[in-house]
DNA sequence: TTTATTCATTGACCAAAGTCACTGAATTGC
DNA sequence: GCAATTCAGTGACTTTGGTCAATGAATAAA
């Protein structure tokens, strides 16, 4: 039977989770992750540490959720700056602002810092669920969306199937992040993402005309 | 003064950071990073652990540097390919020989577990030696080479100076080998890279007449 | 209702990375 | 040649991520 009590054994299992990440959430936001250890959490959010990992992996597969969770969150808004494009608008123009639209989310909402830990963690190979997708489905979307505009505009060729095109555009930002992780106080991600995406767009061979 | 015995403190250093280097190659060797402990280590080596953090900052540290002096004997490799192509021969087929040629290496000679580590600790930032250049100088020159031929040939544009350029190769380059390091039994690199300088050398725009 | 089973919870415990005050031989200064 | 200093080397110790056998309350089976 169920319900016998007020709250179930399952219900009280995923309090005890919350309890721990938001505790997380707060120690991470005000010491940062390498300041904070799975003591300090466990104790914050009064549970043994044995709950800890009942509910998470480890320490980093953790840190890699909070991550990922706050860039969906920050994902949404792509969108809705899509939607201030005209559908005229030229898919390489729109494609150059996303762009940078979304380096400057990086360097200004998220940071080097959480993206370096989610690079790591998903390097160790600790992530149960979607450690493959990288970023999120969202900017997938987004991305796809401009592919497909380009490609009805006829402004972009498709040597590929518009899938396989924006999978490859995402795998090139995916590099460029990494880049600025590794050589961050360097590396200007808005400036270097945006040249690099012009290149991809004009290519490197001379053209001899491949115009109907 | 110097030379009151036959060996200066300095050389003695020089090799007890020998017979650690050497012994962790070999332990690694045999039954991989994570199943050799530091004390495994040192034990190996006749030292003690204190000794292991005076000629090392960590033990990810030594992995890099083991795994970063092992890509560079491997990039000698590079420049004698390069030399089996003549002058004459356009500059895209041999970029794109080059970069199945890479991703053959470092699938067959390097291998991701490497890779992972190498990047792994690149994003934690332990180096202390050329933690930014990556790859290696070698790599760098390689491309550079090609690029100018390219430029030689008149068969590539250089809206990018020929440095830049190069760079700009070299991390896509690095961009796809992280994707094979985050994706590895799903994603095949040598067809992945091939596709994508493909791409890149072909651009996605519909291209306008830029013919002389 | 009674019994059996599941499963979140606990905290002592373990393993392994990394630290540090101390030692003594090599080097330098006088 | 002698004292002062530097520094590679040492190993006991600390920190911290992670484990696991035991517990007991909620749930299912009888």
């Amino acid at each position: 039977m169920s319900n016998k009590s007020v709250v179930s054994r399952k219900e009280k299992a995923e309090q005890t989770r919350q309890k721990i990440y938001q505790s997380a959430e707060e120690l991470f936001y005000r010491h940062g992750f390498d300041e904070v250890n799975v003591d300090n959490i466990v104790r914050h959010a009064g549970v043994a540490k044995g709950s800890f990992y009942v509910h998470f992996e480890s320490k980093n597969a953790l840190i890699a959720t909070l991550i990922q969770d706050y860039v969906d969150r920050v994902d949404m808004k792509y969108q809705s700056y899509l939607d201030t494009f005209s559908p005229e608008e030229p898919a390489d123009k729109i494609l150059l602002s996303l762009v940078k639209k979304i380096a400057e989310i990086l360097e200004r909402d998220i940071g080097v810092a959480s993206m370096r830990n989610l690079y790591r963690v998903q390097l160790s190979g600790e992530l149960d669920t979607r450690p493959v997708k990288g970023y999120s489905r969202d900017l997938y979307k987004m991305l796809r969306e401009v592919v497909d505009r380009g490609l009805t505009q006829k402004i972009f060729h498709s040597a590929l199937p518009a899938e396989e095109l924006t999978r490859q555009l995402l795998m090139a930002y995916r590099g460029l992040t990494y880049e600025w992780c590794i050589r961050y106080p360097d590396y200007n991600l808005e400036e270097e993402a945006v040249r690099h995406f012009e290149l991809l767009l004009k290519g490197i061979l001379v053209s001899d005309g491949d115009k109907p």
